[in-house]
DNA sequence: AGGTGCCGTGGGAGCGCTCCCACATGTGAT
DNA sequence: ATCACATGTGGGAGCGCTCCCACGGCACCT
């Protein structure tokens, strides 16, 4: 009769073992009946159910993740600061995406900012003590250290976005190329004949096959592309204003916009009424994602539909499959673990 | 020579027991060392550090959380749609002042929404699992039943926001009555006559407040209240807009507005404009919150500033010690459990 | 009748940590 | 020299679960 340690029992909540003496059966049946294990009898089942409702039993996660080795969690992991995260539309709609896609499951999303040296290094320590069982990466820059982390610790991942042309992570990324060409073809039936880029940060992968999506329609015209057309950005409101204002300033005969992004064609149009330019009369313009911020501009803007929120659900389907995966034996194929969704031009009054 | 059960041994993590044995120590030596345990000696101390860097001994969360029983972890609860979230600026602002409290300690954040029945049902099984050991509760209404279901888990709570003059909770709020007040007080004193209010939810305890900070400071010049000049909304934009509207078509003669948010404000601009009103010719409008939308309007918006981030700080602190307290015994004294800061009138060019 | 499966079930062992008791040693008062 | 007490330290027990082996019962064969 040892009534050794033990904080407050018999107070607290009810554990497993409770549950199996309320139902009459062993601890392993009951844990079986709670993760709907095939091989327990119907009336077996219905006793545990029974009694698990009268005690009010929950499991303890902790325990659970100790014995099985595993969270039941994974992270979206942004490596930008947070005020990016809520200045750009397309990180909520993938955040809307995922979140969807995941509560039909038991996982728990962890939201993770790794902008700053600091919270990076903290990541890392966390990612390192296997707290979460897999990492969704979005936005992530060619030279980013993240993946190679995440292989080294063996942690599945899914990025959103592929960094290069032979992505080696499992990936979702829509259809860049497409959509660029999209924008220009669009811009050129118009009848426009100085036709601008406003790309997005050149690490960016997409960003790139933007551009060669626009210099393919433009050629396939049997056009000349002036790569001085071709204003590099950052993807923020305030580069895109300032790109657009050099552009003018070189070209003051533009009378087409092109932007890697809405939020950038936002910063534009602000550089267009500064300089007096109407829209569409004397400039139109074309963003890039379709976001909310598209519709709501003045005029509408024209934009290319990424559909991001599928998007995220794409990717939790990739990672819960890499996940599930690693659990037997070891890599199947790699056969469908690149993912590209098809774009979308909308046309709107700015074009 | 039992080599029984154990997944895949001695290839994966160090354990606090391998550190143990590298460093010529025992466990509980280790364990204190990591917890920063005072009662063990210098020497001792870095011997055992030097075992845990050369091993990148990493704690498992896990048999932690499952030996200790809590979680290092803590959950922001934000009963709204994910829209809202990310909508309004005022949430942005608190997570930043939360994260950069937080980010001091190994305390791990939870963002978890709320708005649908179905995350509702979600978080209660969430809290009722004891997750994590406390909870943020930020935009709460009078009638949520989420503080009594804490209280009935004993989960430690703070919330943003007062729900009525006498909070049970431990409470972070800003002066809303003193912010309404000197918002009417910057209109009168600029010599308007028809002072309209734009109220927010009227089962927010602080939008509330600020009605009746507007009504003393009316009072006070000795005008008469004209209830009919405070249009209740709901926060949103839409609703200011429309709220404005009414308004106009009801006393077309106002010549100032104070709104009861940032985001209510830039609706009743819309409204104004629509109508032909020039601000602040015509009509001076005052915001509240002092956000980032405030500052973009165009005019810039005069606005009742909220030390929102350091809100977000105060309400770590608080239930950081709230947690502590739990532990030894029970509930001290509640004696400063219930913060308040002050506003600050920021005028600009729309009053 | 005896074998050969399979199904459903019980419970031991172990996950990696914290807590706490027991014990060795050191220090000062008597 | 003796006792009292603080200071460090080792390690047993236990947290609540999953995993897996072993076992009884039953149907079906020969």
């Amino acid at each position: 009769m040892a009534v050794h340690g033990g904080r407050g029992r018999s107070g607290g909540r009810p554990t497993l073992e409770e549950v199996a003496a309320r139902a009459g059966v062993g601890r392993g049946t009951v844990s079986r009946v709670i993760n709907g294990s095939p091989r327990v009898s119907d009336a077996t089942r219905a006793a545990v159910e029974a009694a698990v409702a009268e005690l009010g039993y929950v499991p303890n996660t902790a325990a659970r993740a100790l014995a099985a080795n595993r969270t039941d969690a994974i992270a979206l992991v942004v490596p930008e600061p947070e005020t990016r995260f809520f200045a750009e539309p397309y990180f909520s709609d993938v955040l809307r995406g995922v979140g969807a896609e995941l509560s039909e499951t038991e996982m728990q999303l962890l939201l993770i900012f790794a902008g700053s040296d600091r919270e990076r290094r903290r990541l890392a320590q966390y990612l390192a003590a296997h707290r979460v069982d897999g990492v969704l990466l979005v936005s992530v820059h060619a030279d980013d250290p993240l993946p190679d982390l995440l292989a080294q610790l063996e942690i599945p991942a899914v990025i959103s976005g592929r960094r290069s042309a032979d992505e080696t992570l499992p990936s979702v990324d829509s259809d860049n190329f497409g959509g660029g060409r999209s924008a220009a073809q669009h811009l050129i039936a118009q009848g426009r004949h100085t036709i601008a880029h406003l790309a997005g940060r050149l690490d960016v992968y997409g960003a790139q096959r933007r551009i060669d999506g626009y210099r393919d329609a433009l050629r396939e015209a049997g056009r000349e592309v002036d790569e001085t057309l071709i204003a590099p950005g950052d993807f923020t409101e305030e580069g895109g204003r300032r790109a657009m204002a050099d552009l003018l300033a070189r070209h003051p005969s533009v009378d087409a916009v092109f932007a890697g992004s809405d939020v950038m064609a936002a910063g534009a149009r602000q550089a267009l009424r500064e300089a007096g330019r109407r829209i569409p009369d004397d400039v139109a313009l074309v963003g890039f994602d379709d976001s909310a911020i598209a519709r709501h501009l003045d005029p509408p803007l024209t934009s290319v539909r990424q559909p991001i929120e599928e998007m995220g659900r794409a990717m939790i389907d990739l990672l819960l499959a890499e996940i599930a995966d690693r659990r037997p034996v070891a890599s199947r194929g790699l056969d469908r673990r690149q993912v590209v969704l098809p774009t979308e031009l909308v046309v709107r009054a700015s074009s």
